[in-house]
DNA sequence: ACGCCAATGCTACAGTAGGTAACATTATGA
DNA sequence: TCATAATGTTACCTACTGTAGCATTGGCGT
């Protein structure tokens, strides 16, 4: 499944609402469409967020089922791969692939603690050696995927 | 609520153009218009480049000096700091400022390598020191030491 | 059966950002 | 002074996003 499946559509290029939107499918994990309306913070009309959700689904950010006429929207990746393409784009933009350079950036910037980021390191080392076997364990999407 | 300082713009609002120029100017170091244009692949008119160059400098991320009636632009920023700063906000965005769930996932998806992680992280352990002047970290206190 | 209601489908429009560039202005050196 | 090389100014087109109205459709209740 590393073969990443199919969007390849970059947070980036997401606006503010969207975003948001995007958060709260995340964090309800499915929703309808009044769901969301009722989670924003901005009164906006029904059909403006039924076209960002339509939106974030032709993006490849949501899916949907339609269960009794209603739609049901669900997050098609999850944050976190969402998060790490981001990240790793931005590694290739700015960083010429080098994670390094930008680790320490981090640090150096209050962005990642040091310690932390050891704590961490001796963490991930420690879990599941061999990197060709690995299983994932952070991973929770195995919903969506019609 | 950190002493931003002015600029506060993010890499993500970046448009394709812009990224390669300022790419070629973190590249050069300090440059005129014409080696810009020089450099990109795309045959652009001159206006084009120097209008970029501007908006660039407007958006904090470039600077310029006069020398002989031309425009010497160099970058305002390191790429380093830049990058962590656009990777900061997607942490901020999707994974609620949570570091170490993105590292996880970085991991995971081999943008990272768990070896390198760890290596990094002791060697950032041990020199810590470098980083002391914290209190000045909001202005650009170290340089790119890549 | 029929129409009402709820849900979606389709379309649109304004604002902004970015790519692209022409044209105007200015200062300097011969 | 005048040509020239630089910058300054302005504009246009497109794509994207926020925002929403209006059209359509399929059940459900009576």
């Amino acid at each position: 499944m590393t073969g990443n499946t199919e969007s390849a559509h970059d947070p980036a290029e997401l606006g503010e609402l969207e975003r948001r939107i995007l958060l709260i499918v995340w964090r309800l994990g499915a929703v309808t469409a009044e769901q969301v309306r009722d989670d924003l913070d901005r009164p906006l009309k029904d059909s403006t967020v039924r076209t960002v959700l339509r939106r974030l689904e032709e993006k490849g950010y949501l899916a949907h089922s339609v269960e009794n006429r209603t739609f049901i929207y669900r997050p098609a990746e999850s944050r976190q791969r969402v998060a790490v393409r981001a990240v790793k784009r931005i590694v290739d933009w700015f960083c010429e692939g080098s994670v390094e350079a930008l680790l320490v950036g981090m640090v150096d910037s209050q962005v990642l603690d040091r310690n932390e980021l050891q704590r961490l390191a001796e963490r991930i080392a420690a879990a599941q050696q061999g990197s060709a076997t690995r299983e994932d364990h952070t991973r929770n999407s195995k919903e969506a995927k019609a």
